[in-house]
Order: structure tokens, then C-alpha cells, then sequence
DNA sequence: GATGTAGATGCAATTGTTTGCAGTTACCAT
DNA sequence: ATGGTAACTGCAAACAATTGCATCTACATC
């Protein structure tokens, strides 16, 4: 199977660490983590449902869903939030971190070693051990923060009233 | 009022926020508020909702989303993500940042102070520009990391299988 | 290969959140 | 005080994600 000739390199460390947990290697969840595998970037749900779908008609949206979770708890794959919207990619061996651009929806990838002092703070002054593994920040990438940003308003939150004083309510 | 004595000092920063940036101190928005204020902790939309339902048995569930949508974009509210639950907290004019425990779901406060350097970093070396303002951490505070974490496997993301190739499948 | 079973899936229902649209209203101007 | 109107709300529908439960099956054992 092509398919698998292809990815089974980017995913195998995924479906090792599932063996190694004891936990079931079902054709869903492979068809999942091939799927991460063979695309770049991150994938949403609806994606990967997509996807796993055309290869097996008979799949759940809830076997994906749930598929993701577990992988995710696993941190065999990584969640970002992309404009309120959870996204999947693959977590390779080689560990980095995300910046996520909250304008253009970009990631841009960033070494561990940025947070290793900050983790070490929170460690020592607080004892608390943060889950900074797979990590992504939200922010404003070089390219969107060079533009006047026309940042649009959403119109479901409502634009801006005019200003006056709200004494006349009572409940 | 009473609920208004006492709590328009927490949230009056807010209002004068909403003001002063055009939008409508509706009703439904200023209870939103109140009820932030008035309440320790975070609180997830359910609870606002009811609260806010108590004052004023006609709001719907849909304006509570909608405020604080809008809260959480203007920064007048923080969302923190508890097991996977939005919860919002009124961000107050001490600017400190939070710890969440996945264990135990508390918050632990801690100052902007430590991100300093990594902001900086990520400015300087790729012209990203983080939202850090009202940052939350998840990871394990001292008190759960101490005990022996029988941390219990969600049922829904199914048990430990017991490990087999997968060799026996074809797509 | 045959059998057994705990883990996983599919289905349908439920829960949580968002959106479109008509009606209401906060707030400005007069 | 009155009138106007763009912002906001409520309602109902739509969408996204989760959950309960019966059935299926990956995989261990013999």
C-alpha cells in the first residue's frame, strides 16, 4: 500500500508508542496518524474525518474525535487553536514549539529552548511543573504586524456603540 | 442595589472599558460583569448563566456567550480552558498571569515578570509579537506532583489494549 | 486455528457553542 | 422630551463536540 510506504516513516514513532502503551493499533486510529502524516500543517477535525472517510466509508466522526483526544492526551499529536477552531499535526522527534498568528492563522515553529528559563522559574519559585512539550502562543507574526491592521470587527460581538453613560438602567 | 455597592468597584474598570471603547453597557452585559465581580474564581458559562438567568429570567444563553466573547476579546476578561471547559475570570488591574492545574484545576497567580525574557526573544529573533497579557499555564502545582498520581484514565478515550502489531491489517 | 474478552467502534442522543434574522433598545442628536 | 438608528438581544436553528450503550474486534491465550 503506497500510502503506507510513503508515511509510515513520519507516523511509526506514533504507532510504536501506542503499541508500547498497550493501547489497540485499529485501522481507524493508523488511517489517522497516516493522514497527519502525509499532510503538512495542521489538520482540523473535519479534515481528518474527511479523509479517514474516503478510505473506509463506515467511520465515526466520534471514533475521530476520539482518536484525536487520545493521541493528544498521549501528546503523540499536537492541539493548536486556531481561531477558535482545534487543529492537529503530528508531534515529531524533533520537539519544537508553535508561535500561532492570530491574523493569518500561520504557525511558525520555535525551539524548546526559548522557555527553558521560564520553566525553570516556575519550577523553583513555585514548584509547579509546567506542560510547555508541545506548546503554542498565540500572537502576531512579522508579516501581520507590518500591515495597518484593519483588524475586522466580528459583527456576532457587536461593533461599537456610542458612549454615554448607562445611569438611566435599573434591573 | 445592593449587588451594585458592593461590587462596582471590581468591575468598574470594565464598564468604563466598554465605555470608553464605544460599546453599549446593556443590561445583560453589566450583570455579566457583576456577577464576575461579585464571585471568587473562575466560573464557566453555566454558572453565569444562571446567576444572570436569577437577576433577569428573560436573558438567553446566547447573549451571555456573546458578552463574554466580547469581554475576552476587548481583554476585559480572562478564559481559561479547565479540562477542556472555558471558565472566565474578571482580569483585574494587577496584571499577574496563571498557572492551571490539569490535577486539581486550581489557578496559582504569577507575574508578568517571568515571561519578560521570552517575549523579548521571540520579538527580537522573529518579529513575533506574543499575546501574553493574560497568559495561563497548564501543568501540575506542587501539592498533586507530590502524590503518587493514580491518575485515572478517562474511560472515553478508551483503556490500554494489549500491545500487538498491527500487521495482520490492510486497508 | 479456535476461543474469549476487554477495548474500541458505530449509532443515536445529548450537551455545548455559534449563527441568522427579526424585533428591541441604548444612546445620540435635536 | 422626542425621534432615529445602529448596536444588541432573543429565538430557533445549525453546528461542533461528547457521551451512553449495544455490538464489534484486536489481540492474547491455548
Amino acid at each position: 500500500m503506497q500510502l503506507f510506504a510513503v508515511t509510515m516513516n513520519r507516523h511509526s514513532t506514533a504507532v510504536d508508542a501506542l503499541r508500547a502503551g498497550g493501547y489497540r493499533l485499529t485501522p481507524q486510529r493508523v488511517m489517522v496518524l497516516s493522514i497527519l502524516a502525509e499532510r503538512p500543517g495542521h489538520l482540523g477535525v473535519e479534515e481528518i474525518f474527511r479523509e479517514v472517510h474516503r478510505l473506509y466509508p463506515f467511520v465515526d466522526v466520534a471514533t475521530v474525535y476520539r482518536t484525536l483526544q487520545l493521541l493528544k492526551r498521549l501528546h503523540l499529536v499536537l492541539e493548536l487553536d486556531v481561531g477558535g477552531h482545534a487543529r492537529y499535526e503530528l508531534v515529531e522527534a524533533d520537539r519544537h514549539h508553535h508561535m500561532v498568528c492570530r491574523v493569518c492563522g500561520r504557525t511558525i515553529d520555535f525551539s524548546p529552548r526559548y522557555l527553558d528559563q521560564f520553566r525553570k522559574s516556575l519550577v523553583a519559585e513555585f514548584g509547579f511543573a509546567p506542560d510547555l512539550e508541545h506548546f503554542a502562543v498565540a500572537g502576531t507574526c512579522a508579516d501581520c504586524a507590518r500591515k495597518p491592521a484593519a483588524a475586522p470587527r466580528p459583527a456576532t460581538a457587536n461593533a461599537r456603540p456610542r458612549g454615554r453613560s448607562a445611569d438611566s438602567w435599573t434591573p
